[in-house]
DNA sequence: AGCACGCCGACT
DNA sequence: GTCGGCGTGCTC
C-alpha cells in the first residue's frame, strides 16, 4: 500500500464529533458508545445521575447490553435516532484515563482502511478489562525508622542471620511486598511475614503499581562510528521536531542499525515522552533486550500475547498513565492508549509477521506509519532488507532514506557460492539418501575441522514434509485442510501445519491397506539430522525449530548455549535467521534455496530473497571471514544471482519492474475477499451471488472466485476473489458497495483482506 | 461476541 | 409428552 494515510472514508469518530464535541457530557445527556463487539455502530447511552461530573469522550464506562454487562468507550455525543423508552443509562464510569483522542482516531482509521467493524479494532486497545479498576492496595513492610534498626534481642527474637539480611534490607530499601523484600534480602518471604508479626517489620498499603524503572539517556552506551553518529543525530532532530516524517534506515546485518536508533530513543525520553518498538516475534528479543539495558540501563516493558493477566493489566495501566517509557512489541502493542507517544519503531520492516491474518486483517507497518501521522510524530523503519513498498516510498519522497553501509568492528560480509546440485548432486552414505552436495560435506568438514561452527539452514519442520504409499502412491493428506500431513519422527506422529491436527504414523497405506510400504519423501530438519549425525558423528550437533524448543525462554537459552560455542553443528529452521549473534559461525549451508520461489505469490521472490540475505548474514559477523553456500536447482534464478553477486539492486529493480508491468502493488491495489465455510454447497452458492453483483467498473479487476490455495483450511472450504484497482482509486468504497449488494447465510464468511500479504 | 427465541428429533 | 440441537436475529 501506499502508507501515505488518505482519509478514509467516514468514521463514527468523525460522525460523533458532529454530533457534539468531547464533552463533557453531563447527567441525563446521551452519549455515543462504541463497544468492543462487532455491531458496526454506536449504541446511545444516558449518563446517569451518579456520575455528577458528567463523562468525557475516550471514557471507558460499564454498559447494559441486553442481559449483560459489557466495557465500551465514550466515542462522542450520542446520535440521537434512537427511540428514547430502548436508551438505558451507562453503569458507571471506570476510574481509568480516557482513550486519548489520537487513540480513538487511530481506532476508527484502521476500522475505516481494513473495512473491519470499529468495535472489533477497539478491542485491541481495551484488551485488559482488569485494568480499567482502581488497582487494589498493596501491603508493603518497612521498618519503622530506617534510621534505627530495631534490636531483635530486646524484642524477644533470635538474631538469625536470615532475620538480620531482611532488616539490612529493608533499612537500605523502600518499603516493598514481603516476596519482593525477601527476594532482595536473599531469603524466604517466611521470614519476612514472621518479622511482621513480631511487630519488626511495619506494613502499610500504598497503591500498586507498576513503577517501571525508567531508562536513562545518558546511560553510557557503545560509541558510534562517524557515519553512525550522523545518521543518529538525523533521527533524533526528527523526535526533536515533533512532526510526522517516516525514515527508511537500512543497512547490512551488523552495521549496528539498532545502537543508531537507540539515540532517537534515548531523544524521545529525554523529551519525556513515550516510544513504541514493534518486533516481529517478541520470542526472538533476547539479544535485543541485553542490547536495550546496556545503552539504558533498565529495560523496556514488553507487550506480547504471551504475557500473563497480572503482567498485562500493569503494563496496560502504566502505558495508559504515561509510566511507561519504552514499549517493545508485537503488532497489537501500536493500539495501547499511549497519552505521548513521541516515536515508534519498526524493527525489522520487511517482517511479514507484521501483517495480521486473523480478525482484524492489518498490517502493523503500514498502520504504523498512519499512527505516526495520527499523532504528528517520526516513524523509523530499520531493515537490512527492506521490503519493496518501503524502499518504492523511499524512492517517491514520501519516506527519507538514511543508508548505513559499513559492517562495524571490521567484519567482513560472507562470500557467496551457488551450488548447482544438478551437476553436484548428494552422493548417498551409510545412513540413507543425502540432501547435501559433496562441496558442501567438504566446506563442512572442513570448518568443523578447524573448530568453528556451522549452521546447516532448512526451512522445513519435522523429519519429510510428504509421506506416500509406494504401491498405490497415495499420498498422506490432512483431513481438514488441504495439505500432506508432515511426518514428526521425534514424536512419531503425522502433523498438519495449518491446523495443528496429527495422528499416530500409519503402519499400512491408509488407501490400500499394503503393509510396509510407507515412504518419506524429501527432507526437513530431522531427517537432514540423521545425515548429520552419520556422517559427522563426533561434532556436538543439534536441531533449533519452532517446535523442537519450547517458549521464549527456552529459545534465548539456546541462543545462548550456541553463543557460547557449546554446539559444532546446527540444523535449524528461520527461528535461527534472524537477528542473532554467533561470532564462532563461519559456513552457511543453505540446503534447499529454492523453497519458498515456487507457488503464485507476489512476493515469493523478494520474500526468499530477504530470508536468504538474513540467513547469509549469520555467517562471519565475528573476526573470522564467514562463508554462504546456497544449494539449488535453479542457479540462475534472479534471487540466487542476486545473492552471488551482491547486485541486489538490480534485483530488486526487475522485481519492481514486474510488479509495474502487472499493475501489481504499490502500483496498484489489491483487496481478497474470502468465503469460507463448513457447508461447501453454502459457500459456492454464495460466491456465484457475489460474482453476479461483481463491481461492474471498467477500472476494477475481479478475478474468481477461485479455490483459494488453501481450498480446505481446518475444516472450512474457502474460496477467494481477487480485486485490483488503480492506484489513485480507494478500494474500500468499491469492496464495500459490493458487499452490501450480496446476502451471506450464517454459515458462510466473508471476510475482506485489503493489501493481502499472504496467497493462502 | 453472547444470549434468547424458535422449531424439529430421541428420550423418560 | 419433554430435553435439547443449533439456525436466526437482536442488543442502545
Amino acid at each position: 500500500m501506499s502508507t501515505k494515510p488518505a482519509t478514509p472514508a467516514p468514521t463514527l469518530f468523525a460522525a460523533a464529533a458532529d454530533a457534539g464535541g468531547a464533552g463533557p457530557f453531563a447527567p441525563g445527556s446521551r452519549v455515543g458508545v462504541l463497544l468492543p463487539l462487532p455491531l458496526g455502530g454506536l449504541y446511545d447511552y444516558r449518563v446517569p445521575p451518579s456520575e455528577r461530573a458528567g463523562v468525557v469522550a475516550g471514557q471507558v464506562v460499564e454498559v447494559p447490553l441486553g442481559k449483560r454487562r459489557e466495557i465500551g468507550v465514550v466515542w462522542g455525543a450520542g446520535t440521537g435516532d434512537v427511540p428514547e423508552a430502548k436508551v438505558k443509562d451507562l453503569v458507571r464510569a471506570f476510574p481509568a484515563p480516557p482513550l486519548p483522542d489520537v487513540t480513538r482516531r487511530f481506532v476508527d482509521w484502521v476500522a475505516a482502511y481494513t473495512l473491519g467493524a470499529p468495535g472489533a479494532v477497539l478491542r485491541m486497545a481495551v484488551s485488559v478489562p482488569q485494568a480499567l479498576e482502581e488497582a487494589r492496595p498493596l501491603t508493603v513492610y518497612g521498618l519503622r525508622d530506617p534510621a534505627d534498626p530495631p534490636d531483635l534481642e530486646r524484642m524477644g527474637l533470635k538474631a538469625t542471620r536470615a532475620r538480620l539480611a531482611v532488616l539490612r534490607a529493608a533499612a537500605e530499601l523502600p518499603p516493598l511486598p514481603a516476596a519482593e523484600l525477601a527476594r532482595e534480602a536473599g531469603v524466604s518471604d517466611g521470614v519476612v511475614r514472621s518479622l511482621a508479626e513480631a511487630g519488626v517489620l511495619v506494613p502499610s498499603l500504598v497503591q500498586s503499581q507498576l513503577m517501571p524503572d525508567r531508562p536513562d539517556p545518558e546511560h553510557p552506551g557503545p560509541d558510534l562510528s562517524g557515519l553512525q553518529a550522523d545518521v543518529a543525530e538525523d533521527l533524533r532532530r526528527r523526535v526533536r521536531a515533533h512532526e510526522f516524517s517516516v525514515a527508511l534506515l537500512e543497512g547490512v546485518t551488523g552495521s549496528g542499525k539498532t545502537e543508531v536508533y537507540f539515540e532517537a530513543v534515548a531523544e524521545a525520553l529525554r523529551q519525556g515522552r513515550q516510544v513504541l518498538v514493534l518486533v516481529p516475534e517478541i520470542s526472538l528479543t533476547g539479544q535485543w533486550l541485553a542490547r536495550f539495558r546496556r545503552r539504558f540501563g533498565a529495560a523496556p516493558l514488553e507487550w506480547h500475547s504471551e504475557l500473563t493477566a497480572a503482567r498485562r493489566r500493569d503494563t496496560w495501566r502504566a502505558v495508559a498513565e504515561g509510566r511507561a517509557a519504552v514499549v517493545v512489541g508485537a503488532r497489537s502493542a501500536l493500539f495501547l492508549p499511549y497519552p505521548d507517544l513521541g516515536l515508534i519503531v519498526v524493527d525489522e520492516e520487511h517482517e511479514q509477521a507484521f501483517k495480521q491474518e486473523e480478525g482484524v486483517l492489518y498490517h502493523a507497518r503500514d498502520m504504523a506509519v498512519v499512527r505516526g501521522q495520527l499523532g504528528s510524530i517520526p516513524v523509523v523503519l530499520a531493515s537490512a532488507t527492506p521490503s519493496l513498498e518501503t524502499v518504492l516510498n523511499a524512492e517517491a519522497g514520501r519516506y527519507d532514506r538514511l543508508h548505513l553501509p559499513v559492517r562495524h568492528a571490521g567484519a567482513e560480509m560472507p562470500a557467496m557460492d551457488v551450488v548447482d546440485m544438478r551437476r553436484f548432486p548428494p552422493e548417498k552414505g551409510d545412513w540413507g539418501r543425502s540432501w547435501l552436495a559433496p562441496t558442501v560435506v567438504e566446506a563442512v568438514t572442513q570448518t568443523l575441522e578447524k573448530g568453528e561452527q556451522v549452521l546447516l539452514f532448512l526451512n522445513r519442520r519435522g523429519y519429510a514434509p510428504l509421506t506416500l504409499c509406494r504401491t498405490c502412491g497415495y499420498r498422506i493428506q490432512c483431513p481438514n485442510c488441504t495439505a500432506w500431513l508432515v511426518e514428526h519422527r521425534l514424536v512419531k506422529r503425522l502433523v498438519c501445519h495449518h491446523c495443528g491436527h496429527s495422528a499416530p504414523l500409519p503402519k499400512e497405506c491408509p488407501s490400500c491397506g499394503a503393509e510396509d510400504t510407507l515412504a518419506a519423501c524429501g527432507p526437513g530438519v530431522e531427517r537432514l539430522a540423521e545425515e548429520v549425525q552419520g556422517r559427522w558423528p563426533q561434532a556436538r550437533s543439534v536441531v533449533v525449530a519452532s517446535d523442537t524448543l519450547g517458549g521464549p525462554s527456552a529459545v534465548a537459552a539456546m541462543m545462548e548455549r550456541i553463543a557460547a560455542h557449546e554446539v559444532d553443528l546446527l540444523i535449524g529452521t528461520q527461528v535461527l535467521a534472524k537477528g542473532h549473534h554467533f561470532p564462532e559461525l563461519t559456513l552457511v549451508a543453505v540446503v534447499d534455496s529454492d523453497l519458498g520461489l515456487s507457488g503464485g505469490d507476489l512476493r515469493a521472490a523478494e520474500r526468499t530473497w530477504q530470508l536468504l540475505t538474513q540467513v547469509a548474514g549469520r555467517a562471519g559477523r565475528g573476526e573470522k571471514p564467514g562463508r554462504v553456500m546456497l544449494q539449488t536447482y535453479q542457479p540462475d534464478h534472479p534471487v540466487l544471482h542476486a545473492l552471488a553477486t551482491g547486485d541486489a539492486e538490480s534485483f530488486l529493480e526487475a522485481e519492481t519492474e514486474g510488479r509495474r508491468a502487472a499493475s501489481m502493488p504499490p502500483f496498484g491495489r489489491l483487496a481478497a475477499l474470502i468465503v469460507s465455510g463448513e457447508d461447501e454447497a453454502a459457500v459456492d452458492s454464495t460466491c456465484r451471488a457475489l460474482a453476479a453483483a461483481a463491481p461492474r467498473d471498467p477500472a476494477v479487476e475481479v478475478l474468481g472466485p477461485a479455490p483459494a490455495p488453501l481450498a480446505l483450511l481446518r475444516g472450512r472450504h474457502r474460496r477467494r476473489f481477487l480485486v485490483k484497482t488503480p492506484r489513485g482509486m480507494r478500494i474500500q468504497p468499491v469492496m464495500r458497495g459490493w458487499l452490501t449488494k450480496v446476502r451471506v447465510p450464517h454459515s458462510v464468511r466473508v471476510q475482506v483482506d485489503v493489501d493481502p500479504y499472504s496467497f493462502l
